[in-house]
DNA sequence: CGTGTCCTTGAGCTACTTCAATTTATGTGG
DNA sequence: CCACATAAATTGAAGTAGCTCAAGGACACG
């Protein structure tokens, strides 16, 4: 039915596949105890140095970098499975926080990196992961760069529904943040999020819920109102030269 | 003079250090024929099979991206020294054009994959190259979803300034991209860049001289300008938590 | 020296923001 | 379990940064 052919969402889930036996990168957070973070606690600051790797267990985290006063700009969101932290060199670019109560585990940097350089096997999954993210972060400054409002909440609301473990339970969507978390990663305010989302009511492609659900009345429809031109007619304008 | 402590532009100059004898990523290249690309060509097309890598020799290359009808996004631009194409997994995901003519080389998408596998040395200078991407990605995010007009070109000047190689001669930067390029680059329109360095001059940061060339007259305002907190101050928003 | 392209400037417009007032959800204590 | 309190979300009205459209000017090419 949803067919976005590239990754999900910014973040890439890199677990799941423990399960596989093999030795994956989510296995190595295996060993370590789960800790528990209420909704709104940090779990790393931005600036510290980045001693450690996390791996969300469950609940939903988000990415921030804080510029001037009170502007703030969500680069990511993190769901169960997903690795924290695997692009950094040596501090926090971000801070994390948790969107909803959360579990996670954690690793030192010093034995990720050594257990990946040791193992001819956890390599390409590490790369691959960052290959992602890179990939995920350009897709992010097209949606920042050139999308308007609609694009871009039909864009995030698609992205949510096509994620694996998505929470869709009969055509409703749980939405775990709130308003103000979707502008700061939209690059919109929360009242654009408010009425984008009532304007989407009125056309019929989705129903608001509580301040949490969606009901997706339309899927085809906010698909294609994401200006994600791939996503259902292929390529249309590739090798369209301007200029 | 200048202290950007992050990485200076979008790519990240991975060669330069050929000279060290060291076996580095550029080496990877030399041993390959350059090519000549004359100004305004394309050296790959989005959507097509990433078969290669590249490396920029000479010159300056531009990566966008078509969504929709005439709507262009240019992810990056990279100089010489830079690896293109080194987070593709399958097919290129944007098309690379030369600003300026080019020199380039290229290897192969599979020996350059053998050979960073085999070479240990290669490889942390490889994961290097990718986080330092994802890195400047999510600056590009920054940039794109807060800033505004001023603060966005002052922060692209500063990003040239600040590059090693930089065209800097007695405080004269040299500008190789368009005006239309810069506008794509940076979310805005050309009338509005155009503008907007109208207003620096007014203001003495800086001087237009002829199309492709500025004068710095205030490098230190130009910084405070972009935007970036840590540039100059250190951390001073860091640890600072909204609502 | 002319011609086409790129850049600049102006004037009006619009999508989104800002500020402010309600309305709706969520959680708490009686 | 309900009434209340507080935070979150919605809606409205006014403001604005940047866009669009259009014209004039500068640069680079033959």
């Amino acid at each position: 039915m949803l067919m976005q052919n590239r990754q999900a969402f910014q973040p890439v889930e890199a677990a799941t596949d423990i399960a596989r036996g093999g030795r994956s990168l989510g296995s190595l957070f295996q060993m370590s105890t789960v800790e528990v973070v209420p909704a709104g606690k940090a779990i790393c600051w931005e600036g510290d140095a980045a001693k450690h790797l996390f791996q969300v267990v469950e609940g939903v985290v988000r990415l921030q970098r804080i510029i001037g006063e009170g502007r703030r700009v969500i680069t990511a969101f993190h769901f169960a499975g997903d690795v924290i932290g695997a692009f950094l060199q040596s501090d926090f670019l971000f801070t994390a926080e948790a969107v909803t109560d959360c579990k996670i585990r954690r690793v030192s940097r010093k034995s990720f990196n050594e257990e990946v350089g040791r193992c001819d096997l956890l390599r390409p999954e590490y790369i691959s992961l960052l290959c992602k993210e890179t990939v995920a972060a350009h897709d992010q400054m097209v949606l920042l760069s050139k999308k308007n409002a609609e694009e871009r909440l039909c864009t995030f609301i698609a992205r949510l529904v096509s994620r694996r473990n998505a929470e869709v339970h009969k055509g409703l969507l749980r939405i775990p943040m709130n308003r103000q978390d979707i502008a700061d990663y939209l690059g919109l305010t929360i009242e654009t999020v408010s009425r984008t989302i009532t304007k989407l009511a009125s056309r019929n492609v989705l129903l608001p819920e509580g301040r949490h659900d969606l009901r997706i009345v339309n899927l085809r429809r906010l698909q294609e109102l994401s200006g994600n031109p791939d996503d259902f007619s292929e390529k249309t304008c590739h090798s369209v030269s301007l200029h």
